[in-house]
DNA sequence: GGTGGGATTAGCT
DNA sequence: GCTAATCCCACCA
């Protein structure tokens, strides 16, 4: 398990959006140190991206995203939530991925009390949800993720990927710039029923 | 199993 | 005022 580098930020925004997949976010938490796989994100834009918030030019609020790669871009929705980025492609470009699942590995507990549910399959299923199971608000909004208390580590997986649109976005529906790992049933927006069947399908073939 | 509304704030028109 | 890169719960089938 090793760290990214900068280059690893600097490529094609949706070429990382991808890169990202299998990747390990490590917090470090008062509790304790918390792990997950990335296991779904999408990417934004600079150019004929409507649903970029950088589409605008730069403001308070998306201002990290215009910051050199590598760093955090977290921002509030819905007046309640965070939503997690990873910025990409050179300082100025205003470009980001968007990280909307992990598959829990380590600190199950302390997510459960962050989350307030017990349920190992809605601990970060969501951004929203990630976000909190992390305890990533407004603070972490232009850390560096290569060192610190929130960091991105490369454990060598080559997952298979999928794509599809963009979650809650109205514009530009037919651009496919959301990635997730196959058959993983962290992936956001999966039903009960499904996960269910994916996890016997995976028994059943590990014996 | 699926859907519709409420929570709650910042930013934009 | 309205909408948003969301989530949860109540309710219906």
């Amino acid at each position: 398990m090793e760290g990214l580098s900068r280059d690893f930020f600097l490529e094609d925004t949706r070429k990382v959006a991808k890169n990202l997949l299998g990747k390990i976010m490590v917090r470090n938490l008062p509790e304790g140190k918390v792990r997950g796989k990335i296991v779904e994100t999408e990417a934004y834009l600079s150019h004929n991206d409507p649903a970029c918030h950088a589409s605008r030019g730069k403001t308070k609020r998306n201002e990290m995203m215009f910051g050199p790669p590598g760093r955090a871009y977290v921002y509030f929705i819905y007046g309640m939530y965070y939503c997690f980025n990873v910025v990409t492609r050179e300082k100025g470009r205003g470009e980001a991925v968007l990280v909307r699942a992990l598959e829990p590995l380590e600190g199950i507990d302390i997510m459960k009390e962050r989350r307030g549910v017990e349920d190992f399959f809605n601990l970060t299923n969501g951004p929203g949800k990630l976000c909190q199971a992390l305890g990533i608000d407004k603070g972490l909004n232009g850390v560096d993720l290569l060192e610190g208390d929130l960091v991105i580590l490369d454990r060598g997986e080559k997952p298979e990927i999928e794509a599809s649109p963009r979650v809650g976005i109205r514009v530009a529906r037919a651009r496919l710039l959301r990635y997730y790992i196959a058959g993983n049933p962290h992936v956001s927006g999966i039903s009960r029923s499904k996960i269910k069947e994916i996890m016997e399908n995976k028994g059943a073939t590990q014996n």
